[in-house]
RNA sequence: GUCCCAGUAGCUCAGCUGGAUAGAGCAACAGCCUUCUAAGCUGUGGGUCGGGAGUUCGAAUCUCUCCUGGGACGCCA
């Protein structure tokens, strides 16, 4: 509201053809505090007017004036702009209050309903640290999407089908052991796919044997059936306790052998638009006007491939829920694909193919390179927060030997720092994997936000804080960087969501932290002269917090 | 070969869709616990924003080009 305020009051001085509009897309946020709160650069009018625009800024400062504006001075070129510190001190603190739990909420979303494709880890598989950025953004992206009034239905798309299993049922005739299955289902399953891959390099009739096992399974023959279906079961019930840990839940977990039988009337529904031709042998759509290549619907050996599922997927999903966005958490390296599916779904003239977004991200690397099953080069996102944990609960042994539930802090602060790692990069860069990164506890990371927030809650108990007798009125100016960053939380939340950038809220939080955390140190809270309106402030401030680390997927302990 | 993405401090990353002296954290070094949790705070050192050209009052940010790394490019998903 100051910003526009600010630019009314500057198109009022400055005339007609500057709109209010205009002049407020020109307002930057100074970089330093000695700067003021906002600022206007006078150099695009420096031409028009013909003057310098040092002595354009000094008029406008000259003129600026303002009930809520304690002073406006000119500087290199720009209007430094001072507000009301109390005033807007003020305002900000009764904007918490009135809505508290709710601050930071909008309802743009409202009566809309998101659809979340996300995690999608494939069947006996590890769960690798891959999975964990599309688990851990996407549950946040929904998180936000509900802070923004939207309905979500978050899908867990399980690749369970395709060639893949084919290869791993012939790689199981040949060297399958049921009883090193039972015992470690993952691990020996993966074993033996890798093991077949490295065959298959000296043994290229292997690659058919695999296709031919999963035509087996898309004709329904009872051996394989019977193997993927235990191989299946045995893989869900290992994430079960991944996401267990992670604190994450789904509305819906659907392999992509649901589509199984929905297969044939979609082809017959491409077909009926005209777009499905022959091409060496397999049946595709041309996509030649977008400058793409055909996406492949049919194989040659009849088999159908992911495209087809994913368009027999699409299909349902918007006629289940007629959703108002679908987004699909899946890695950067699957953009072309989705290209080609939403293309598909356009010809086929679906109007909601539009709302469909790929929401990709960048691949976590090792030494510089992509991690893949096949080359038995995973990390397992258990471990990791096996490590995580185990290191938290040291932390704690060593720094709060009295705390009290401990294992659960532990779990907190260890799960907590790997989310939070994840999420504060850019979702779309490549990561570096890197434990130590990871796990550290220091700096910019998931548990100092955590110890914040405890520091806040603490403060809060000590003194017994009240929300029904809260102050308003706090005349302090040390404590303005941190009010103007609680007056931005609204802002951060809808600009995340527009973004689907969970990490806009995660560099957020740690500017909030460490705002308090300066504040804290060079200033007395409890039995202070201005004890009250400052608890408002910290009440504030942990509302913030709390709610900003639960948008991420983080729990927020009382203590530890 | 074609297309896409990235390159910022020793390391990991920010940099708000063109603006003021490019910022944090880690690591290194030096301080701060008889006062609200030291998982914290304060200070120091550390940069040719990959190279070059262009656009303009102004470029880490936009354009072009080159270099480097990564990814994708119908019968894997």
């Amino acid at each position: 509201m100051e910003k526009h305020m600010l630019a009314l009051q500057l198109s009022h001085i400055l005339g007609e053809p500057y709109s209010r509009e205009w002049v407020y897309e020109q307002l930057e946020l100074p970089k330093k505090e000695s700067f003021g709160d906002l600022a206007f650069p006078c150099f695009p009018l420096a031409k028009e007017f013909k003057k310098n625009p040092k002595l354009i800024a000094d008029e406008l400062a000259e003129k600026l004036k303002h009930p809520h504006i304690t002073k406006a001075e000119s500087a290199g070129g720009y209007v430094n702009v001072f507000l009301d510190q109390s005033f807007f001190t003020e305002e900000t603190l009764k904007e918490v209050l009135a809505n508290d739990r709710d601050y930071g909420s909008h309802n743009f979303g409202a009566e809309k309903t998101v659809v979340l494709d996300m995690s999608s880890p494939n069947i006996a598989k590890p769960f690798s640290m891959g999975h964990l950025r599309s688990t851990i953004i996407g549950n946040a992206i929904s998180n936000l999407a509900e802070k923004c009034g939207f309905e979500t239905v978050k899908v867990n798309y399980i690749g369970d089908y395709g060639t893949q299993f084919g290869k791993l049922v012939a790689a199981y005739h040949r060297w399958g052991d049921d009883d090193a299955i039972q015992a470690d289902p993952l691990t020996e399953l993966t074993r033996i796919y890798v093991k077949f891959h490295e065959e298959a390099k000296t043994d290229p009739t292997l690659i058919d044997e695999g296709r031919t096992c999963f035509k087996k399974l898309e004709d329904a023959d009872p051996e394989v059936l019977e193997l993927w279906r235990w191989f299946k079961d045995v893989s869900l019930q290992e994430f079960d306790r991944i996401y267990d840990l992670l604190g994450v839940t789904f509305d819906l977990t659907r392999g992509e052998a649901y589509y199984n039988d929905k297969m044939e009337g979609v082809i017959k529904r491409i077909a009926g638009a005209g777009l499905l031709e022959e091409s060496d042998g397999a049946q595709v759509v041309r996509l030649d006007e977008q400058e793409l290549p055909p996406c492949l619907i049919r194989k040659s050996n009849g088999t159908t491939t992911y495209a087809t599922r994913d368009l027999a997927a699409a299909i349902d999903r918007y006629e289940s829920f007629h959703f108002a966005e679908s987004l699909y958490l899946v890695g950067h390296e699957q953009t072309l694909h989705f290209q080609q599916v939403k293309y598909v779904l356009d010809k086929m003239d679906l109007p909601w193919a539009n709302d469909m977004h790929h929401v990709p991200f960048g691949m976590i690397l090792k030494d510089g390179k992509k991690m893949s099953t096949r080359a038995g080069k995973t990390v397992l996102l258990e471990q990791v927060l096996q490590e995580a944990i185990d290191r938290a609960r040291e932390n704690i042994a060593d720094k709060n030997p009295d705390l009290k539930n401990q294992e659960q802090v532990a779990r907190q602060v260890g799960v907590g720092s790997v989310i939070f790692h994840d999420l504060k990069h850019d979702r779309t860069h490549d990561v570096e994997f890197s434990l130590d990164d990871m796990l550290s506890f220091e700096g910019n990371t998931g548990p100092y936000v955590q110890y914040t927030h405890v520091r806040t809650k603490s403060l809060l108990k000590k003194a017994g804080y009240e929300k029904e007798d809260a102050e308003v009125k706090l005349v302090d100016e040390k404590a303005w960087p941190l009010i103007k960053l609680v007056r931005a939380f609204p802002k951060v939340v809808k600009e995340s969501y527009e973004q689907y950038d969970p990490s806009r809220i995660a560099k957020y939080l740690l500017d909030v932290s460490r705002s308090f955390n300066h504040y804290y140190a060079h200033n007395q809270i409890l039995d202070s002269d201005q004890e009250a309106g400052r608890l408002t402030l910290i009440y504030s401030v942990n509302l913030i917090l709390q709610n900003g680390l639960e948008i991420l997927g983080i729990e927020a302990p009382d203590q530890m």
